[in-house]
DNA sequence: TAAATAGTGTCTGTAAGACAGTATACT
DNA sequence: AGTATACTGTCTTACAGACACTATTTA
């Protein structure tokens, strides 16, 4: 946007050390009435860092490759899930001279929600594990590097945004009921919501379209739902207060 | 937090290209009702990249100074302005393969806040000029790199934490008085507050202490004020509400 | 019909906005 | 007294929370 008009000759690159230069991607979904996230399995070797333990998906910016920090953290997702359009925001970056054993190391942590039923897992190029674990039970599991600190600050800024923001519309397929959007909430906060100030809420947000009733399927019981569609799938809408007293920061 | 147990042997870092790391910091003052923000020109120099324009402070990080990016923020604070304990926070990263003309590059970007008397500017080590300019005129000049990029989300993100934080209490000095805030919360988002919610606001939130009245000065009209110091220069309070509606996004 | 799920209406509480009013200093 | 600044009170408005109520489906 500003880096328009070069400087006139090809700069020489400052040829002191650099930091090593990573993205981590904290991706989660919402399945089986748990917030899941996905990691990954570090490789086994005795020259690899944190050998065999659990991982967010990530790795090196690769210059040649990524003609962007953002390119590089969809890259990392189109490796390890099905291509998917999913929710995508950076979260921040985290650097230091010890969180990796090879060097001074700096991560641009991104975090992205999708819905669960859009993501086929691909074993990773060196065929590695990977696999969904609940949100929470994954911070009390002993990640490699500094991974415990960048979910529960994805966490954070997760449930901080949930509580003001439509952003679990992306947890779900469209189109979707507003009692299993609502559904979504609860799951993220790990509370229940009141179903009427949480209707008023998200039909007066206007970020929604009616698509239809629901087709009614076999054994369904009770009276058939409005679906709904997202109006404009590339941001949430924001409400004007939040669900409950402002809880902790990292709205950040 | 969690880097901890580190694995075995002393890996090897992975030797392919990497890309530059630096960090910028957007500092923040209000000063002649305006808010303000410290740029620096950008060293002349055939070899310089965007030579003479003004820029951002920052720089590369230095793995040899800087034990992690917060750290070597601060130094760049230190070294434009006298030592200080701003309120610094984390903006995000913006890193691609165009935005520095030596190579695929990668800035962690900084905002902090200080009281304007608090600054005294120094010459940095190559003698380069140093200058507060009004943020919004700022926003206008053609700066170095993608800096009037960075300025914008800086800029963004302290104009929307400023409707529901007590933000402003990091950019006077203390003690203060509540009219005086509430100027300081005027000159950020560029409108007038009602002073009675103001102060119900500000008094409600508990995140201040009464230090005295103000100590008269010579010609000074009116009625004295109480003055009020914070109890917590570590972080800002949180408020329900915003003071309109909420407006743009970056919260975030 | 009962059961289950979807959706509405109404009352209350909280905090912001508007704005008029009072309080305390100075010249 | 007059003026300037600090501070308070009261009324209205917007919206979340609580919760009882109605609506529409299947078994």
């Amino acid at each position: 946007m500003s880096a328009s008009n070069a400087p006139r000759p090809a700069a020489r690159a400052p040829n002191f050390p650099r930091p090593l230069a990573s993205v981590d991607v904290v991706l989660f979904t919402v399945q089986a009435d748990a917030l899941q996230v996905l990691l990954v399995r570090r490789p086994d070797g005795a020259a690899e860092p944190f050998a065999g333990r659990w991982a967010l998906p990530g790795g090196f910016v690769d210059v040649e490759a990524d003609a962007s920090l953002l390119d590089c953290a969809l890259r990392k997702l189109r490796e390890k899930t099905g291509a998917i359009t999913p929710y995508l925001e950076q979260l921040g970056s985290w650097g230091n001279a010890t969180r990796d054993p090879r060097g001074w190391s700096a991560t641009h942590c991104f975090y992205a929600l999708v819905p669960a039923p859009s993501v086929a897992l691909q074993k990773g190029a060196n065929a590695t594990e990977v696999r969904w674990f609940d949100a929470d039970a994954a911070l009390r599991k002993r990640l490699a590097f500094d991974h415990v600190e960048l979910l529960a600050a994805a966490l954070a800024r997760l449930r901080g945004k949930v509580e003001y923001t439509s952003l679990p519309a992306f947890l779900i397929e469209e189109p979707f009921t507003l009692p299993a959007l609502q559904h979504v909430y609860e799951v993220v906060l790990g509370r229940p919501v009141d179903k009427s100030a949480f209707r008023k809420r998200m039909q007066g947000g206007g970020f929604m379209e009616e698509a239809g009733m629901r087709a009614a399927e076999a054994g369904q019981l009770g009276r058939p739902a409005m679906t709904y569609r997202l109006r404009d799938r590339s941001q949430a809408a924001l409400f004007p207060r939040t669900f409950n007293a402002r809880g902790t920061d990292d709205l950040a």
